[in-house]
DNA sequence: GCCACAATACCCACATCTAGGGAATCTGGG
DNA sequence: CCCAGATTCCCTAGATGTGGGTATTGTGGC
């Protein structure tokens, strides 16, 4: 009779205090932990869930895309995103890709069982500081005013992690077999994406997502 | 009678994770849960515990300057670094800084009461990817061959931050009222003792401390 | 008082990145 | 087929960072 949740998080501990917090719940159990995105697509191909709580941060494939294949794939499956990181790009792009809510680990066990039930229920749940981070918008606004989601190519994605590596431009272009040119052209394109205006906010950027 | 544990991070859910972890355990507690290092410091000064784990990555005071601090001031006590993080920087600089072991996230509840047992009898614990780190040793060691632990000065912290959020040189002199060329040598000082190449090192270290 | 070291500042030379612009090719969807 | 977008490449020019130096001042420990 339970609601089943899957915790899709790299660490068992995360997991373990998720299952500690649910032990006396009589409506809510963990069903499944799966430690990256590729295991829970596998894992909903074979079992259903009433609720995944997806870790944005993951090895590889990270939670926004994990939440895109998961949306196209398993349309009705509710998704609350689940993270310490709480900036806007995340929060944001979680949603747009399908998430119910964000919850950040921060939270106590009460704002968890709540955000938790909420989602379940059919509703949105927002921490406060995902909520913050919806209502400040996108600190680019002005360069991109209709607010729209900017997605990275899997090429700037590519480039965007050797970047976050500490390789030059004349290093990637040459592992890329392409010309140093193009290398800048696409960190001009990322830099205009993402709105940094150096190197370190491309590192910021790839390393808050376990790129690098 | 129980062995007395604090646990030293910012996210309740990890102390949630321990204490499921120790519930069945008859000779292991959680007695406290502290969220920085600066509570650490202030409830080791009216509490005893036999055991403490310590996160690296805390805000503020991170976990080797709270390592430093806590083997200052109570030299005697016992400190497990638990951090996700097992590169050679934070493994060998919680060590040096006087931590009795270095135990990996991703551990499994039979390697963390492992670490914990051996931690508390005396011992000293390893997890497997630290024990790598620690092998392979300081990337830089033709740099720095007698292997000798390379610190940063608070000024240097101060001007790596802000590195790590975006700021160029010139601005960095400006708020901190000194010329360019100071930040260049603190920024050159820094990609010297750090073994880094560009920006992108320095803000990676950054980031991995959550200084920016 | 001396030594080590942090913090400050400057020199030169070179490497790399940033910021505009434009443009050709290819691919997938409507 | 046509269009949008991804990817590729080029140009110019200036800004910024990197890598060697050297040197002065102040502070704290021995």
């Amino acid at each position: 009779m339970k609601q089943r949740l899957i915790i899709a998080d790299p660490l068992e501990l995360i997991a373990e205090g998720v299952r500690s917090w649910l032990r006396e719940e009589k409506d809510l159990e963990v069903a499944y932990h799966v430690r990256s995105g590729v295991e829970l697509v596998e894992l909903l191909r074979r079992r259903a869930a009433d609720l995944v709580l997806l870790e944005v941060s993951l090895p590889k494939m990270d939670g926004i895309d994990t939440m895109r294949a998961v949306h196209r794939d398993f349309p009705g499956q509710k998704v609350l995103a689940f993270s310490a990181l709480s900036d806007i790009e995340y929060v944001n792009s979680m949603l747009i890709e399908g998430a119910h809510g964000y919850l950040v680990k921060e939270s106590t066990r009460e704002e968890f069982l709540r955000a938790v039930r909420v989602t379940l229920a059919g509703g949105r749940y927002l921490s406060a500081t995902a909520q913050h981070s919806v209502e400040q918008g996108y600190s680019y606004t002005e360069k991109d005013p209709d607010g729209e989601y900017v997605g990275l190519t899997s090429r700037e994605r590519e480039i965007i992690r050797m970047v976050a590596q500490e390789r030059t431009n004349g290093e990637i272009a040459a592992a890329l077999f392409i010309s140093e040119d193009t290398v800048k052209s696409h960190r001009k394109n990322l830099m205009t994406k993402l709105n940094v205006r150096s190197t370190a906010g491309l590192v910021k950027y790839a390393l808050d997502r376990r790129w690098a």
